[in-house]
DNA sequence: TTCGTTGGTTCTAAACTACGGAACAATTGA
DNA sequence: TCAATTGTTCCGTAGTTTAGAACCAACGAA
């Protein structure tokens, strides 16, 4: 069905990362795995914060943080076992993802503090 | 002409500044003012590294920058001076950007050295 | 073996976003 | 007033993302 390819560390790029982890979803997602040290299946993200996610939609999310070199993902059984690939890019980037996950956990920290529940951008001028 | 928006620092996210960074002419353009001290003009990125970037899309870059909180954007005469908020953005997400420098030195250095120039993915399983 | 269930992927169309040329706007200096 | 310079906006095209529907593969019954 899948070959399930996965970048090799010298392949993995800045760009790739940072465009995986733009988006709120991923980060999440990522956030989480890198967190645990075990492995998680996708299943158990069909709700990631607040609100629903679609298998299809998951399953793109999941391809997105394989392609970027974040995530290991292996078949076992009929699940799926994803584990984070901090360690090995720790290597090549140090310090690039302890600083972006330290960074959301303030900014989720901040968010839990005061809600004042907004999506609008502020505009200075 | 333009009212020229920047968000409050508050309103500056991880997400914001990540997926504005995800693009490798954003990032070289945003290394470059954060490097220098001064301020720096629109077109004098009129090329990015190897290539011409048009005038419109170089526009939406600084835009894009703009709007993610990475620089301040001031109209000087004709010219613009875009200056970078890593300071700012150091108070609220201390690391952040040194990290993505630091790793994008890193990557760029290393593409210098030995460039097999290579694209393929390995693949496991 | 066959069937049903579970967990993910692929297909597809619609929605969104980015790129870049052309036209435009604002400022400055003849 | 005119022309030059520097950016922005408009808009069509191209590419990416989303998510429902159909599908596939592994496993556990029966």
């Amino acid at each position: 069905m899948k070959p399930l390819v996965h970048p090799a560390l010298e392949d993995v790029t800045v760009e790739g990362i940072l465009h995986a982890l733009s988006d709120p979803t991923r980060v999440e997602i990522f956030a989480k795995i890198a967190s645990s040290a075990c492995s998680a299946n996708c299943s158990s993200f069909l709700t990631v914060g607040e609100k629903a996610v679609p298998k299809s939609t998951l399953s793109q999310h999941f391809k997105a943080l394989r392609d970027a070199g974040l995530v290991r993902s292996e078949r076992v059984g009929v699940e799926m076992q994803n584990t984070s690939r901090c360690a090995e890019i720790e290597t090549r980037f140090p310090g690039l993802l302890p600083a972006i996950i330290g960074a959301l956990k303030t900014q989720s920290g901040e968010g839990a503090a005061a809600r004042p529940s907004r999506k609008t951008k502020t505009r200075s001028r």
